[in-house]
DNA sequence: GAGAATACTTAGTCAGACTAAGTTAGTCTG
DNA sequence: CAGACTAACTTAGTCTGACTAAGTATTCTC
């Protein structure tokens, strides 16, 4: 009688703070925040607009203004301005930016790897065949 | 040549982002934050020393000290001492603690019961698969 | 061209993280 | 057993990062 969707979630919910423990430890002693790292990221392929990062990052507009005002103090990002419509602000890494965008991923894809090497074959295997579920369960809507 | 490691941990560095987005969506508009949720959760089973919860929680003594402050002040917890030792400081929820517990654990647990329905059943046996192996990765040091 | 909508910024508040320093209570040592 | 050290918290001060409300340009629409 026990729907078999519950059940899954209900483990997930269970694991989901071991997953956000993982990753404070991940992130601490880290040069950049996992919050900067995350807007680098946006700005990988060039410029973005300011309304699309809040949106991306999913909040508002006066969040990715002081997100990117520290990022810009800091040396990472430069804001320009856009020339068909003189509202808009544009952003876009330095190389500086790109630098720390680079050591931070992999520093935690070395952390990841090296949590993924720990487990047998077996575990590896199950996760590699999730890997499709996954992407449709976290992304989306 | 590739580290099947490595690549594995690529596509769940990848993905952090798109769980972190979706954790910040389930916890919105939330009567309680999803840390004091946590916090709340580790009172569950009793009272709890501060210095149990901070470390349990992963975050330093006054962080801490500051969480329960706004806990106690929202009537969730209480404070109490421990007999055998004037300097601990034990942390125990109220009835009205344990009922917002209850009740955010079952929204999420809903929220992430209808992301598992959307899946296919070919989707659902292979993370119900990796559950073993994500208890692994995530928990533990 | 006036009014509405859009794109940001500013100002003010709050949660939640840290370090450094203070207080009180227990422990250990000569 | 007194003095020093350690342990358990709290307080004070700073920072990131989230929000709303309100302000300023600029563009769009009728």
């Amino acid at each position: 009688m026990t729907d078999p969707n519950r059940e899954l979630a209900e483990h997930f919910s269970r694991n989901l703070r071991d997953v956000v423990l993982l990753l404070r430890r991940v992130s601490a002693d880290q040069p950049i925040t996992s919050q900067q790292l995350a807007v680098l990221g946006s700005l990988e392929g060039g410029a973005r607009r300011m309304t699309e990062l809040a949106e991306e990052h999913g909040v508002r507009l006066p969040t990715m203004t002081a997100q990117i005002n520290r990022l810009e103090r800091d040396g990472l990002v430069v804001r320009g301005r856009d020339a068909s419509d003189a509202r808009v602000v544009t952003v876009e890494p330095t190389t500086a930016g790109l630098e720390q965008l680079c050591a931070a991923r992999e520093q935690r894809i070395v952390f990841l790897t090296e949590r993924f090497a720990a487990l047998d074959d077996e575990q590896r295997a199950a996760l590699a065949a999730a890997l499709p579920a996954f992407d449709r369960l976290f992304a989306g809507p």
